[in-house]
DNA sequence: CGTTCGATGCACT
DNA sequence: GTGCATCGAACGT
């Protein structure tokens, strides 16, 4: 069943921790990718300092302050695509980061698109547990870009369903890869799950 | 094991 | 011109 745009119109903390084990789905003409998401992060507001509303509303910002239940996807460093969800009521700039999937459907779809980068070439492909794990490389494997950006999460080709996956032991941390705002335990992960990305727990 | 650093494109100042 | 919600290779210990 596909989340409604009731499921994000609610408080961004609330929609990560719900977020977890539910599905991403992008149907395109080269096949259907599928994932279950397993690490989720929160930016909430112009007072987060790690939020794109933290500078106030611009261009590429925008779909932040836009209605619930839309893809805001943007470039970064040049080179990886960041799917996030938005959350919150309209004027309410925040949205949750999606930063890992543990792989369902589509994998060797999934393992096409990672061994096209650049830096790949010549190189083994990559395991099942490492092809969405990371918020570019998960982007890569569905073939989510900044075509998708402000697509309704809500119906036609991309989507985030709910399969009936539920776990037990979701952990809060500090968000990671950002320069500020790292004091919030915004983090939400499936515990010691192989595609969570960061650095792994010793054995 | 750990840390450093280059690739790369676009929005923002 | 600067800096970035990354990735992975290269290097140091």
């Amino acid at each position: 069943m596909i989340l409604s745009v009731d499921f994000y119109r609610r408080p961004t903390l609330e929609v990560a921790r719900d977020l977890i084990g539910k599905v991403v789905v992008y149907k395109t003409t080269a096949g259907i990718t599928a994932g279950a998401i397993v690490e989720a992060e929160a930016y909430i507001g112009e007072d987060d300092p790690a939020c794109h509303a933290a500078v106030g509303p611009t261009t590429r910002n925008a779909p932040l302050y836009g209605p619930p239940g839309r893809a805001y996807v943007y470039l970064n460093y040049g080179l990886h695509d960041m799917l996030n969800a938005v959350t919150e009521d309209e004027g309410h700039p925040a949205a949750v980061l999606i930063r890992a999937l543990e792989p369902l459907e589509g994998l060797a779809l999934m393992r096409r698109r990672r061994s096209r980068a650049p830096w790949r070439k010549g190189k083994p492909p990559v395991p099942d547990h490492e092809l969405c794990r990371g918020p570019g490389n998960l982007c890569r494997a569905m073939g989510i870009t900044l075509a998708d950006n402000l697509r309704p999460l809500t119906r036609g080709p991309l989507t985030i369903q709910d399969r009936g996956i539920t776990h037990e032991d979701i952990a809060w941390d500090p968000r990671i890869g950002i320069r500020v705002g790292t004091d919030k335990m915004w983090r939400a992960t499936v515990k010691g799950h192989r595609s969570v990305s960061g650095r792994r727990l010793k054995a």
